[in-house]
RNA sequence: UGAGUCAGCCAGACAAUCGCCCUGAAUUAUAAGGGAGGAAAGUCCGGGCUCUAUAGGGUAAGACGCCAGGUAACGCCUGGGCGGCGUGAGUCGACGGAAAGUGCCACAGAAAAUAUACCGCCUGUAAGGGUAAGGGUGAAAUGGUGUGGUAAGAGCGCACCGCAUAUCUGGUAACAGAUAUGGCAUGGUAAACCCCGUCUGGAGCAAGGCCAAAUAGGGAAACAUUGGUGUGACCCGCACUGUUUCCGGGUAGGCUGCUAGAGGUGUAUGGCGACGUACACUCGAGAUGAAUGAUUGUCCAAGACAGAACCCGGCUUACCGGCUGACUCCUUAA
RNA sequence: CGGGGCGUAGCGCAGCCUGGUAGCGCACCUGCCUGGGGGGCAGGUGGUCGGAGGUUCAAAUCCUCUCGUCCCGA
């Protein structure tokens, strides 16, 4: 059970968030100019699968952004599940109570059906990111 | 048992933990309830709803096209007719009009549609005449088969079939059947233009409405009442009253529409059926950077296609499998 | 979500409306002109016309469905 090690890894960081942190309206990056602000003056971080833009805010909080084209992903379900993996990796990471504006972007080719490397890579963005 | 036809249904299930959207008793922090599809898809049709006199009348343009019915409506569905396919259950069909008109029919062929005559056949010394049976060309050649007839032939005559016209019978009708007459007149193509009949105003929730905020009737020049503008096909009509250009100034956030509907389920009843009527019960998504997920465990037939965005009725396309019912054919056994 | 356009040789485009022969330029190959390169001339190769079905004697062309791709509209 290879699987049940990698998520007993990671509980480190799920244990401190559980009940406080959710992923609420306040979570979310929402007007055009919001994420301009991401888009000029971001850290960027690239990688295979996704390419993450980040910009430090004063809230106290995190907002996470996602930008995903019909071009890319042509399907429609898959569009959703890749938005809820993303949604549920930033949720269950210590990055959600750091104050940080992100926006995620797909890579061109990415496998929506290999999920355990996608979450990996997610992972170590958001380290790359908090350094 | 095998092969097959039609109709309908399901679209992994259960439990635990964490999490998302909506409603929300209670009252500021939590119970409880609900939360993608048969195609949500393609946007191919038809409506509802909203705005707009360019909505009225006419023309144009487009769609449809056997008959009857269903429906809010349809290009959909049901039943029937006709034709094709299949041993059969069944299934498929853009299935009006070519004796209103125009166009086209390459090549080959004598000739491709007011007909005509290459090789032939008959007659004749020949010139010419008669003829369309046979050959040949082609996708298609001016009724087909047989027989009489003839110089050779020919609906020239006759029989059967086809066709046309008329009458009668059955059927609401499409159509079918019968009888009589005619004596072959009418090549194909309408998914070529077209004719006939029916229907269609346009735009679409990014429609539209409300609140707040902002802007704001400024200046200059030119032209003109034979008008000008509103034109998204055009004309008549209709509406409005100065118009155009330049300079200066300048904003775009929230709420709503937003889900109780041609809704669903059950019973009764009318109808061959699509479907209608009556009664009872029921509320089953409503996001707005956009909710349905993740992990673990158990079971099995090992999970396909695929994600709502105003809402319905269809059509078309994609799809791993499984189940139920009715029916047809073949083999074997009884 | 709504509204449009385009798929034809390796590349860029005609032909489609009005159905019978698939063509143009660049590129590629061969030969000639030149001592060689470049350039020019002549000839040639190469396309089931995005896919499936239908109408027709015959479809790149007409009709229906479908798959890609591109452009508009807050």
């Amino acid at each position: 059970m290879q699987e049940g090690q990698k998520v007993g890894s990671g509980s480190q960081l799920d244990g401190v968030n559980s009940d406080q942190f959710r992923y609420l309206n306040k979570n979310r990056l929402k007007t055009a100019e919001q994420f301009r602000n991401v888009f000029n003056a971001g850290k960027r971080s690239i990688d295979s699968q996704f390419i993450i833009l980040a910009t430090e805010n004063l809230l106290g909080y995190s907002r996470l952004g996602m930008a995903i084209p019909k071009k890319k992903i042509n399907r429609a379900v898959d569009r959703n599940s890749i938005k809820r993996l993303i949604r549920e990796c930033f949720r269950n990471s210590t990055i959600v109570e750091k104050g940080y504006d992100i926006v995620v972007l797909p890579q061109n080719k990415i496998d929506v059906k290999q999920k355990e490397r996608l979450k990996n890579s997610l992972i170590s963005h958001w380290k790359k990111i908090h350094k």
